[in-house]
DNA sequence: TTTAATTTGTTCGTATGTATG
DNA sequence: TCATACATACGAACAAATTAA
């Protein structure tokens, strides 16, 4: 049996984390909303008694985060901003940028997150963006013409169009910051491709197909497709090792 | 058509924010690893030509960023950190918490996720991992006796074990912390329930079937296991309009 | 429109506790 | 053990920016 610990480890808190601390926790609990205002910078020295420097490191820490605004010269006081899904773009990009995580782990990702907004896009569509999605596809024909970076953009938009479609938030920003990430990692190879204009005629063929699945409703086909093509078009850029990881999204 | 502008709005930058930003691409361009040590401060001060409160600053945000850690009297200066999934943590519960996200996009979202875990688990986990799994299922039981709180943490423990069977670290981070989100936001409710111990024990039957489908590698039956359960679990929870958001979850 | 007051951004100097060799 | 260099924190000061009278 192991015994029972008296005291557990502490670390060291710095003045400004004790600020940080207590200014997200009345974010949290709602006694601050979007839009209003943080007292002054001196306001806090007294209230917090510590000096002007620490209280600086604190707004400097919560306005990375997102959650706060300070313009100079403002006699309101730092701004409390709503919280959004961008906040969760930077973190997420640092961690597919330094090799936290393989290639294959945000392919797989990937897959599932666009499988799953195709699926919900089908079943929840409104007719308007239905529309939206067609206009959406008609660009990248167009764009095919216009290059690669043009092109990549059209795409973009796509998914994004599809996304919202779907209607859930977490799985839009995700699946935007991941494609972001994948392109990152491999856009180069792709540009060097013999016949990039083949492949974008092939991209624009899949996407069609998804199209007719989000009109017709066909939740399966759409989930189904997006997997699919995403494992065809990514497939050769993986190791050998790491493919069955991809192909277990495959199987029905 | 629209004019093509010449010129892009600009923001003003503050000196610590560049300072910010050319470490960060230090950092991403490589040329600083994980162990290696930033210059001391005094040193910033006079390679940035600001003053020490703007180093200051700039660190701060860095390391609110998990990217480097600078502890006091260390002669060698910050240290640049491993990039880890970890940092996705806080800013995605603070979405969760702000309610700039909805109880059903958290449940959907999970459906997904844990969905994907099971099947990724069930294609690709070894026979220790299944061993590991049904410990963990095995605790869950044990677990009924002592409480809510146990049962809690017990059945958080087996579908850590079940997603880093998967092998997606991406998927394994974000269910966790939506399954936090979601947690947090009902979980007064479930200790209010009339009869929780009748709630447990058909939890543990739900997990056991998982684990089978598991065993057996039945990919197609763990991920329906998942995204079922917790429908049924979570469905009181949600409003009537938005249960078809989930039910489009549930069709084959 | 101009002016005055307040606030933030930044700098500098100083004192204190800490880690390394 | 001691000396050195470091980070933490405080406080005063000035410039630039914003708001409101």
């Amino acid at each position: 049996m192991s015994e029972e610990p008296y005291f557990r480890p502490v670390r060291p808190t710095r003045a400004y984390e004790a600020v940080v601390e207590q200014v997200e926790e009345t974010l949290a609990r709602g006694a601050l909303r979007p839009g209003d205002r943080l007292p002054s910078e001196r306001d806090l020295m007294s209230q917090f008694s510590v000096s002007r420097s620490t209280v600086r490191q604190a707004l400097r820490v919560l306005e990375s985060a997102g959650l706060i605004r300070s313009r100079p010269g403002d006699p309101r006081g730092a701004e409390v901003l709503p919280y959004s899904t961008k906040n969760l773009r930077k973190p997420l990009e640092r961690l597919a940028g330094r090799d936290g995580i393989s290639l294959s782990e945000l392919i797989q990702f990937r897959m599932i997150l666009e499988g799953s907004a195709n699926r919900l896009a089908a079943r929840l569509r409104t007719d308007e963006q239905v529309a939206a999605i067609e206009a959406a596809l008609e660009r990248m024909r167009e764009a095919i013409d216009e290059g690669y970076a043009a092109f990549g953009a059209a795409d973009v938009t796509f998914h994004d169009v599809v996304a919202q479609a779907g209607g859930n938030s977490l799985i839009q920003v995700c699946g935007e910051v991941v494609r972001g990430a994948v392109l990152a990692l491999i856009e180069d190879k792709l540009q060097r491709a013999p016949d990039s204009v083949a492949l974008m005629r092939q991209s624009v063929a899949h996407h069609a197909e998804v199209v007719e699945a989000v009109r017709h409703a066909d939740l399966i086909r759409a989930d189904r497709l997006a997997r699919c093509d995403l494992y065809e078009y990514y497939a050769s850029y993986v190791t050998e090792e790491s493919k069955p990881m991809l192909q277990a999204l495959l199987e029905e």
